[in-house]
DNA sequence: CTTGACATTGACATCAGTGTCAAACTCTAG
DNA sequence: CTAGAGTTTGACACTGATGTCAATGTCAAG
């Protein structure tokens, strides 16, 4: 698969996808071309990756998040300790985000039933969808 | 309160304090000296758009949130289809960005707690803290 | 073979959010 | 009165994420 498919499938510009590549965030294998070749993992990758970038998480932690995933997933992970200190640091920064996110959108919540526009909701009923063209 | 008060409450820079007055996220009064002069509501208010920021919502985005929430405060809030619409559209993206932060949150708790560091999540404990100093 | 769609790299531009510096003013402390 | 700390505005710089353009190469279809 080329890169075009890639942002077809992902919403994701192949610009953005080249620059992820650059920031270390994606490993691309090369056609005897020089096109780079995707598989669907990496599709699935590349849409985790924009949704990160679009929370606010900048490309340095998703680089170790998903490295963190990959190996969380497999047996117990190495994690020295100053590693460990980073990540709790990391974790409040997420979990203030979460909170403040959260809130708004309550209070969007809140005022589309109040307004009769209620209906709305509906739509957006499907938001924790992995691969959510947004 | 002066500005400079305000930055030391809310571990906000002066310099951007004045930026999100500028992008009209902020109102402050003028003493006769023509220094800015702020209530500890203004501080509030300046940690929370502080905190949206980080969270990745831009600042046209969180003036009109925080109009919302007063609005929402009192009676019924006016807000014409179209912009209903707007804000449903805005409150997927929303619930995409919690999806992903959530999803990372969990990562690291649980790479934490495998590798005995799971001490490092008391200090994340009082995560929801409005007042965060991150 | 030619055309058109897509890929590659690299440079340059843009936008938002911040940092930093400068020149001038205000206030408080000594 | 003076020194130092804080404030004002305004300009310029920088970073991260993206958009855009240019010159060139590749490939499938006609």
């Amino acid at each position: 698969m080329k890169i075009g498919d890639v942002a077809r499938r992902t919403g994701v510009a192949p610009r953005l996808v080249r620059y992820y590549e650059q920031q270390g965030l994606l490993v691309a294998d090369r056609a005897a071309n020089g096109y780079r070749t995707y598989s669907d993992v990496d599709v699935e990758r590349v849409s985790r990756v924009a949704g990160m970038v679009r929370a606010g998480i900048p490309t340095r932690l998703i680089k170790v998040l998903l490295d963190l995933e990959v190996a969380s997933a497999s047996e117990a992970p190495a994690c020295p300790r100053t590693v460990a200190e980073m990540l709790a640091d990391e974790l409040v920064g997420i979990e203030d985000k979460i909170a403040c996110l959260t809130r708004s959108r309550d209070t969007i919540r809140d005022v589309l039933t109040r307004t009769e526009h209620a209906a709305l909701l509906s739509e957006a009923a499907a938001g924790a969808t992995p691969s959510a063209g947004r």
